[in-house]
DNA sequence: AAACTAAATCAACGATTATTGATATGTCAA
DNA sequence: TTGACATATCAATAATCGTTGATTTAGTTT
């Protein structure tokens, strides 16, 4: 499904599980500190090309990184729009009120 | 693991996986305003209670949510620090630079 | 063109995660 | 103390996700 066809959960689930697992988050890190192409990803953190291939397509569905070709080249390179969203993700479900049932009050009646 | 033996990767991959199911969304968004006794949450969400209680214990060994007992009831509630966390990891994963590979730089040398 | 390279995709398998129904545990009420 | 109830846990199954090796697709070099 595209993302903007989707609802406010649905697209928090494919977000966060996209952060989801070590192989991806190492490929963020590896991206903090801008554009890397494929097979410098592939030599550091030492993953076979289509199992890096898969994490990658995973992290461009959810719109973490986006990627350009150049010759024979692609590189990849996060996305901000989605740290933002993630963040006001996050926000939105943050608690808001202190505690609303009163200790003592019966549920399940 | 408890989640203060874990590497900060770990970590990430812990809360954000915990934050990836629908029905633990669904959780999350019925204790934003406070906390709920497992049979609210069960009525509302419409889950079998042992998917509930399921669901219940990913978010809590992630810290994600608390609970207390209270006669025969369960009462769980959001804890706000795995919030912080997860949003200052958000942070850190984040994009620093703008770019570092020049167009035109050769890779794969 | 033919050979080569970087990366994407696919199919098969293995691993992990979620769901279900059954059972166990603890608490309350009759 | 017996029966009903709320919740947790368990074992079996179903569904999803990740890995691997093979193949395909482009683009490059000779």
């Amino acid at each position: 499904m595209p993302v903007d066809a989707m609802s406010d959960t649905a697209r928090a689930v494919q977000l966060f599980h996209a952060l989801s697992d070590e192989t991806r988050v190492g490929i963020i890190e590896m991206l903090e500190s801008g554009e890397r192409c494929v097979c410098d990803l592939q030599d550091t953190l030492n993953a076979a090309q289509s199992r890096l291939s898969f994490h990658l397509r995973v992290l461009k569905d959810a719109g973490i990184v986006t990627d350009r070709r150049e010759g024979r080249w692609s590189y990849y390179e996060l996305n901000r729009d989605a740290f933002d969203e993630a963040e006001s993700i996050l926000k939105e479900l943050r608690p808001r009120a202190r505690r609303t049932t009163a200790r003592g009050d019966v549920c399940c009646g």
